[in-house]
DNA sequence: GTCTATACCGAGATAGAC
DNA sequence: GTCTATCTCGGTATAGAC
């Protein structure tokens, strides 16, 4: 990778971890160049100003969680339809814990400064909709024991299940989390049988 | 009432209602001043620095929720047990929608800036406790048809449920809202019956 | 491509008149 | 109790040298 090249993906990784650790009014450009370990006005080589390195991050966020998404798809494929909605619960889970990524979209989808509203708001029923579309394709296969309850009502449940658990995930530790998690699993899944 | 009580309260009030919409820092003293009809320095008859002013109107803010909380106890009383739990998800969760108290508890509660992070998290887990305390007292009573499960797995799929539900709230229309709260509460119930 | 120097602005905050 | 005037600081952003 050329030197350019490397630096602005520098700003994009540092920019992504500070504005979701400390908001995008906490965090100045000298915060994010002095993690990059540049001088603040050579940010503006690689962007026009903080706005618009900010909606690039968006972007980039989002388009890497549909892709996370859709890659799911692939990976839960040979379980049962238990296991797969609980694999696939713990999977978008995790995505949120264990990257910025998850925060910055959280943190942003829920309470988005006033100038990105708009752009935010829009990419970001993308995404509910691919969790949505998801879900059917896990609901419709037949070859399982279990009869379940209208599939719509299901997807609305599961996705309200997914941003609770993230009040769980932000404020207690790892292990309370999972035991959280266990006894909502437990709740939702008996809900949702025939 | 005094005028002098009077304007304070009126910051207090726009205060909340701004920091609420807007965030703390894209909310400067200034925007408050206008809202209140007086001039920035005005408020520092009432408030040392933002940062007092913003830290009373989250102790008025918890303090009052965990009011509204134990009020919620004397109100549901005569009902079943399912009415009662499904009246009170209800009750909790239009207290966010209807006023700007709500919405300042979950934005500050979920990414409070760095500054105030300890003052709130100790603050909310008396709410969270509240909750709590509140849902045993419901579940205790005997005198039903229902079997339950585990009383502590119930408060924290409940408590779950009631933190999902705030995005709905806070990013679809009341009916939507109201729809997806049907949906969601059905499998809930249902995965609480033993 | 990155730097130093600097312009510019709006924020929080203080002094002191009325 | 509220105002005008003013200070200070830190932020975004630009100019121009290397």
């Amino acid at each position: 990778m050329k030197k350019g090249e490397e630096t602005k993906q520098n700003i994009l990784e540092h920019g992504l971890r500070l504005f979701s650790s400390k908001g995008y009014e906490e965090t100045s450009l000298k915060d994010i160049a002095t993690k990059v370990n540049i001088k603040t006005p050579s940010i503006y080589a690689y962007f026009s100003s903080k706005d618009e390195l900010f909606e690039k991050i968006v972007e980039f966020v989002i388009d890497d969680y549909v892709k996370f998404i859709d890659d799911q798809a692939s990976t839960i494929g040979p379980l049962s339809t238990k296991d797969q909605l609980y694999k696939l619960l713990g999977e978008l889970n995790e995505y949120y814990y264990m990257n910025d990524r998850g925060v910055f979209l959280k943190r942003y989808g829920v309470f988005p400064p006033e100038r990105f509203k708009e752009l935010i708001t829009q990419k970001n029923s993308m995404v509910e909709n691919e969790i949505r579309k998801l879900l059917y394709r896990i609901l419709d296969v037949e070859s399982d024991d279990h009869q379940f309850i209208d599939k719509e009502n299901i997807a609305t449940a599961f996705i309200c299940l997914l941003d609770g658990m993230l009040f769980y995930l932000m404020n207690y530790s790892f292990e309370e989390y999972e035991r959280r998690l266990t006894s909502t699993w437990k709740v939702f899944w008996k809900g949702i049988l025939k």
